[in-house]
DNA sequence: TTGCTGCATGGTT
DNA sequence: GAACCATGCAGCA
């Protein structure tokens, strides 16, 4: 033995010299190496401690017999409550251990604190780890605990804990993962039957780099439940979402601290598109670097993330070993017809046959299908430095069809050697995801089981409006968001400067750069994916659908839970996929629903509040037995039928084309969001008597619920009185003082510029030129003439542009509306003034009773028949109550705004 | 005029 | 502030 002090100088730790138990350190020549606990410096020679140090090792001691306990869940390594009874509870999954039997372990002398030797036998567990060499299958995992039900904790093999370590440890790095307590200096503990006699405290990464000497294809998995395999029952690690909630889900609340962790949607899993959690390889986890060179250098951006099932494919049936070496997310530049990659100088230089001439050598790559490709793999010098490049790319890259924001991955086949390339395609991962795909056939890597990938589709990711509909109308900040599901492999990349581009609408300045610009913008800098604006709309789309889709599973209601302030709700099990729905309203205000059979295809009428499971057959209509049989005829003529189908589609497109121009978070406030309710609420047609328009109504709006949106009385329910002074009211009121406002200020500017053209017209009549200066002047100078005259503009483009939002049947023009600006830009904003000339002339009354608000007015000026089609959604109805006050005064300024975009 | 090459520039980390 | 790297761009064929 000898005596040692840490050699980092500013931790100075002493290492003690004898079995004294000095801050648990002891030295013993010849083993494994290890870090310092308190500095995480590396030696060379194994630094340990006969003692477990609970809060920094996760492992916890009991008060009665100083067992160590532990609960196996990741994420517990530093939650774990030491409860009175001496055993322990983790903070995170909640489960805990009793009280321990004395017998089995022994104290340390020194310390007086138990050691893990004597560990009895049956206390172990194999590891079972099918990747890992020999030596680890020999290893026993102890598993210190031994109560009942103590099995639902099996402890992660080493691999498997050495990754999620290094992920979490990645996520950390990216402050994407936020536990009570410090994880990296943490340390598992495993006793061996190999010469190792004692348990040690070794990191696993460095076990294995020690044990191996070589990379090791490690199973991936992440899976912390996998003695179970039931999803419902699914892990209940801090790397887990335990609870998804509909859309966020959170930690069991610990003392102190509630976490928000990046998973997959839970509702995915729960719907049966994961695997069974013991099997998986499919999982996608960044994989750092294994070889010694590059260790600690490589950022994890550049981290393979390529999953066990796609590394079996690549190597098929050989012997050989596929090494994932890096994978980067292509460029503009990198995918453009340049032909040139560019490689992160750190990969180049580890992975590739050192250069020392800027003209480099070629390099021979398989992809995935068994082609080799050669490219000239060179560098520039560049300050003082070098950038790696590879050259001739782009038959490769086409032949795999990649664009920007795809990812290539290299890995590479030892014991050849030969170097691989794969790829990730970045467009259809939620395609994928969303079709329950399985991996591509060829062993490309394009296959997304159920994770969206990290770098890529953060657009995607960050449009799925319904993901952060939980927070409508609170204001929900996006930091707060973003800051919990934020990047790592888990899954959900967000960051606030991807949320704000995605609230961005296609009118933000960010969506009319050139479009040599935008790809620059996205595709490299930001390292956001270069999206196609359809394909966005598509991902959208289907989370948005997937999102009305969500039920919560029978019979449990959620609870809620607070976090910064803002209510989320909790489920204790996962929601499930419900069957979509076509919502429509009866002139009476009544709503209901339609549903098609999944048995014979016939759509059936249901009470609105009606949940529906995944699969709904006729058989399950309860509420109307007559109905209850496949046999029974259809409720709606064909004509019906389609006429409801092509308004549900059609308003499902509004709904699209809108929702990529509204923010998604504050749907509430934006006043896109009104536009876009209202336009559903303007287009809904009757079919049989019965109008008809799909909904975005979520259905935690239940009847009974209390919020915002479900407080609002229907259109045309409920008067208000002329002095009421609620925010509706005030609303409406305040829109037509601007828009009277505004009224005046273009009749002065339009005077003023009539005077100005009439003299200018003067000058150039005595200078004789008169004749054609009056050609010129076509464009009218009498208000009215221009009215009309645009008046007939506005017919044509209504005639030609169905699409049109801002006209409803009647031909009335619907100010809250926002037309999709990037087609209806310039003939919306001619509409919209004339149409708001028309409305500023005319009295308020008028103006509320044509716009469907006769609730406004007194109960003797209202028409009763003034509006009969309701939208189905109260969301719509509030918005179109204009209910939603703008934050800033937004509102005035937008439709100052439009005015401001008058061509005349 | 077009495409390629090599380097420079500047944004991002 | 340095390193990295995405991309611009001048020069050339």
């Amino acid at each position: 033995m000898e005596s040692k002090v840490c050699m980092n100088e500013q931790c100075g730790v002493s290492l003690p010299s004898s079995v004294e138990c000095k801050k648990g350190w002891r030295l013993r020549s010849g083993e494994l190496a290890s870090l310092c606990d308190s500095c995480g410096t590396v030696y060379e020679q194994l630094v340990f401690c006969d003692t477990f140090h609970s809060k920094d090792t996760g492992w916890r001691e009991c008060k009665s017999c100083g067992k160590l306990l532990h609960c196996g869940c990741i994420a517990s390594i530093s939650l774990l409550e030491l409860l009175d009874s001496g055993g322990v509870k983790c903070i995170s999954c909640s489960k805990s251990h009793g009280l321990c039997s004395t017998s089995s372990r022994e104290k340390c002398k020194d310390s007086g604190v138990s050691a893990a030797n004597g560990v009895d036998e049956k206390r172990f567990s194999n590891v079972g780890n099918q990747s890992s060499i020999s030596l680890i299958n020999k290893m026993k995992f102890a598993e210190c605990c031994d109560d009942a039900g103590s099995d639902d904790h099996t402890l992660l093999p080493p691999s498997q804990m050495d990754d999620a370590i290094e992920t979490i440890n990645q996520m950390k790095a990216e402050e994407t993962f936020h536990p009570a307590g410090e994880f990296g200096s943490s340390f598992l503990s495993f006793s061996g039957q190999s010469s190792i006699q004692s348990t040690q405290k070794v990191k696993p990464s460095q076990y294995m780099e020690n044990v191996h000497g070589s990379p090791v294809r490690t199973n991936l998995t992440i899976s912390l439940s996998a003695t179970s395999g039931n999803t419902d029952a699914l892990p209940t690690a801090g790397v887990e979402e335990r609870q998804l909630g509909r859309k966020i889900s959170s930690f069991q609340q610990g003392s102190k601290s509630r976490h928000l962790l990046p998973k997959p949607p839970k509702s995915i899993l729960a719907a049966g598109l994961e695997t069974n959690a013991s099997t998986t390889s499919q999982i996608r986890v960044a994989r750092p670097p294994v070889e010694g060179r590059i260790k600690n250098q490589l950022l994890p951006r550049y981290w393979p993330r390529i999953t066990d099932q796609e590394l079996q494919q690549i190597s098929g049936d050989s012997n050989s070993t596929v090494v994932p070496l890096f994978e980067k997310v292509l460029s503009a530049s990198d995918a453009g017809r340049i032909g040139r990659l560019v490689l992160p100088k750190a990969c180049a230089e580890a992975y590739f046959p050192p250069i020392s001439q800027p003209e480099g050598l070629p390099l021979r790559i398989q992809d995935v299908k068994g082609k080799e490709w050669v490219f000239q793999f060179r560098f520039w010098p560049n300050n003082n430095s070098r950038m790696y490049v590879l050259e001739g790319v782009t038959p490769c890259i086409q032949s795999m069809q990649l664009q920007a924001g795809d990812t290539v991955t290299f890995s590479r086949m030892d014991p050849e050697g030969k170097l691989l390339m794969g790829f990730r395609k970045a467009s259809n991962a939620l395609m994928v995801q969303d079709k329950h795909l399985p991996s591509m056939p060829n062993g490309a890597f394009s296959s997304e089981p159920f994770f969206l990938p990290v770098n890529e589709n953060l657009h995607a990711v960050n449009s799925h409006s319904g993901f952060l509909q939980s927070f409508k109308g609170r204001d929900f900040p996006l930091s707060a968001l973003s800051k919990h599901f934020n990047g790592g492999d888990f899954g959900w990349p967000l960051s606030e400067s991807n949320v704000g581009k995605t609230v961005d609408g296609p009118m933000s300045p960010s969506t009319l750069v050139p479009e040599r610009k935008r790809s620059r913008n996205i595709g490299s800098k930001n390292k956001r994916l270069l999206i196609d604006s359809q394909d966005a709309l598509e991902v959208k789309l289907s989370w948005e659908e997937l999102q009305d889709m969500l039920r919560p599973p029978s019979g449990i209601e959620p609870s809620t839970v607070t976090i910064e302030d803002f209510e989320l709700e909790e489920y204790e099990q996962a929601p499930v996929l419900g069957k979509k729905s076509i919502f429509t309203v009866l002139q009476s205000g009544e709503q209901e629903q339609w549903v098609q059979c999944d048995s014979c295809l016939k759509w059936r009428r249901l009470p609105a509040d009606v949940l529906l499971p995944p699969k709904w057959t006729c058989q399950d209509n309860t509420w109307n037995l007559n109905r209850a049989s496949c046999s029974v005829p259809d409720e709606l003529s064909p004509q019906e039928l389609e006429n409801l189908l092509q308004m549900s589609k059609e308003l499902e497109k509004k709904r699209l084309g809108a929702g990529l121009r509204s923010g998604n978070v504050h749907e509430s406030s934006n006043p896109d969001a009104l536009g876009n309710s209202t336009a559903i609420g303007g287009n809904i047609s009757e079919v049989g008597g019965t109008s008809v328009a799909t909904t975005t109504k979520h259905p935690r709006h239940r009847p009974g619920c209390s919020c915002i949106v479900c407080i609002q009385p229907p259109s045309g329910k409920g008067k208000h009185k002329p002095t009421c002074t609620c925010n509706v009211c005030m609303t409406v009121k305040r829109r037509f003082k601007t828009l009277m406002m505004r009224k005046k200020k273009r009749q002065s500017e339009r005077e003023a510029e009539i005077a100005q053209r009439n003299q200018f017209v003067w000058e150039r009549k005595e200078e004789g030129e008169a004749e054609s200066i009056g050609m010129q002047l076509a464009t009218p100078i009498d208000s009215l003439e221009d009215q009309r005259r645009l008046g007939s503009e506005l017919q044509i483009i209504s005639q030609n542009n169905t699409q049109s939002v801002e006209i409803g049947n009647n031909g009335k023009l619907d100010l809250n509306s926002h037309p999709d600006r990037e087609n209806l830009q310039m003939k919306s904003s001619r509409i919209s003034m004339v149409s708001l000339l028309q409305e500023a002339s005319l009295p308020l009354e008028t103006y509320l009773k044509q716009n469907g608000l006769t609730s406004l007015v007194s109960d003797q000026q209202a028409s009763s028949g003034s509006h009969v089609l309701q939208p189905a959604n109260r969301d719509s109805e509030n918005l179109s109550h204009g209910v939603q006050e703008p934050e800033d005064g937004s509102e005035e300024l937008s439709e100052t705004d439009q005015s401001g975009k008058d061509p005349s």
